[in-house]
DNA sequence: CTGAAAGCGCTTACAG
DNA sequence: CTGAAAGCGCTTACAG
């Protein structure tokens, strides 16, 4: 069985070669009788259009790819879900690469994604990115964007993370906390380094000291740390992302202490886990769906306009208020 | 700026252009010297290989469509990870799509994969996938493989979900419970029956009757589900996987109700959650990520022997006893 | 190891 | 809308 080409097409449906690969393109310039021949004829005969001829013709491979620096992490999960919709609705494609935070891997793949090719990748820099990265993407005039962490400069979307920490803190401020420590966080990207700003900036402005409790971005660990807290420790925790706060209220639990009672806890992110958490969990909110969407567009807008000035979308969070902060105990009045 | 070829690359290390096709790839048939000579030409003139002009040729992409059912369900996220990990080691890149339980969004995926061209798919098929789409994959002879879920024949890994079910009633048997129900599934998809199936046999097997509790894979739906269990009810749950867990122990812990000591309860997968949690997660492990792994070799395969009879690896689980069952209160002897 | 050549399946520009 | 043709950048088989 002889593969079926747009030469064989145009044969069956009786038109000229070009026809044919005009109408299996839909192309307005043809008449709505002569398309449905074509595209009739192609369906009798079993055709399977060969994108990776055109790319090789046309330059264009309607495929982005995708760096994800952890993708076993709930909030990149569901960014790369939103990332993945926008760009199918754009007619586009995603390669996806996991780099688990290794600089080195991330590497690889990026030159990996520059020889396939495809049309621009999508970056979550792993921590401890070099800088260098960003100005080898400018010399390979590879169309790119970041997401959530980003480069000094270059396409961009992401939340506003000194805006979001500082929402948390001035909250628990606002609830009569003064010994508030920043629980998570301290990996050399912006995302730490921002979201610790916002918490520490709102601490100064209110002249009180501030305190990092620095662990990984896992629950086990975060729980561990919070269960060893002195019982005069903090009073509240601002917390790195939502994951660090979950371990942090598992670690009062099993210190015998009630979040939200016992000490206050605010996540960032709002993923899905927060609102149905024991105690549901007050956080940031800055909708990884909603990013990957707007990270999407931001890239398709540096492939279709090359010339233009990278655009930066930063996506104002929001303070959701539930039970671990301890707010619903406290009626304001 | 001219696009620098073989043919630039060959010119530039003073050898012939077959010569220089051969270097590129570390073809042995050639000289050390030869091909180190060839690899610094290129790298002098920033050569990047264009791997969908070597697909046009060869017909091989060395690419692999991945859909996934649910990205966002973290299960599925380590599995991707996992399936990433070993096509890579491959030299294999995958496309991703989430389908987000959409049968007709998996449909055009699949047949967006196979214009693209992809070397093979590898399927998480949605729930109510008919069996139509397997006897498309073999008359378009495209090597395909299922993971978790599969269909009745045709390359697949997954675990064996009756065996960790069983697993779980007989351990919960042992703990001397006797009302115990099965909490979640009930989705018309092949793990949803098996699991039932495992928990269901064991309990006729004990002369004991089941009772299903189904709800969907929901943290917060099964934790409504459970707070509003009343006091006879059953005194161990059988969760369909690790999410359905964390929701029944959200909802006793609500209803004033501690997990492991009032119900027990056991989940499957063995999520990185599962352990930190409160309390920690009896469970079944079937390693999400090995699974991943299993399912990339199964369907590569199927890629490099496409004659061969489809292999099925099916993954024993295995019984983690943590205090979510309650096990560690009741010392045996 | 050389050198010339064919071909993968499209896209695209062009004269009619 | 036709029809013939060039070309994208590789791979591959072949005679030397």
């Amino acid at each position: 069985m002889q593969r079926v080409r747009i030469k064989d097409v145009a044969r069956e449906a009786g038109v000229a070669l070009s026809t044919a690969a005009l109408a299996l393109r839909d192309d307005t310039k043809l008449r709505p009788e002569t398309r449905r021949l074509v595209r009739d004829a192609a369906a009798r005969l079993g055709y399977v259009y060969d994108r990776s001829a055109a790319l090789m013709r046309s330059g264009k491979s309607h495929t982005i790819g995708l760096l994800v620096c952890e993708i076993t992490n709930p909030f990149y999960a569901e960014l790369t879900a939103g990332v993945e919709e926008a760009l199918d609705e754009a007619g586009f494609v995603v390669m996806l690469a996991n780099t688990s935070e290794s600089v080195a891997r991330q590497r690889r793949m990026l030159e990996r994604f520059r020889e396939q090719p495809v049309d621009g990748v999508l970056i979550m820099p792993a921590t401890g990115t070099p800088p260098g990265l960003l100005e080898d993407l400018e010399r390979w005039r590879l169309p790119h964007a970041t997401v959530v962490r980003s480069f000094r400069r270059g396409a961009h979307a992401g939340p506003d993370n000194r805006a979001g920490t500082r929402l948390a803190t001035e909250h628990l401020l606002a609830l009569g906390h003064r010994r508030i420590a920043f629980l998570g966080g301290g990996a050399r990207n912006s995302v730490s380094r921002e979201r610790w700003d916002g918490y520490a900036r709102a601490m100064a402005k209110a002249g009180l000291a501030s305190e990092h409790l620095p662990c990984r971005t896992d629950i086990g660990e975060a729980a561990a740390l919070v269960q060893a807290l002195p019982a005069d420790g903090p009073t509240a925790l601002v917390c790195f992302n939502d994951s660090v706060a979950f371990g942090a209220t598992l670690g009062l639990l099993r210190s015998g202490r009630l979040p939200g009672r016992d000490v206050a806890v605010i996540g960032f992110d709002d993923i899905r886990e927060a609102a149905a958490w024991f105690p549901p969990l007050t956080t940031i909110r800055v909708s990884p769906r909603g990013m990957g969407q707007a990270a999407a567009r931001v890239l398709l807008e540096r492939i279709t306009q090359p010339e233009g000035p990278p655009r930066r979308e930063i996506l104002a969070p929001r303070l959701i208020v539930r039970e671990s902060c301890g707010a619903p105990l406290r009626p304001k009045g």
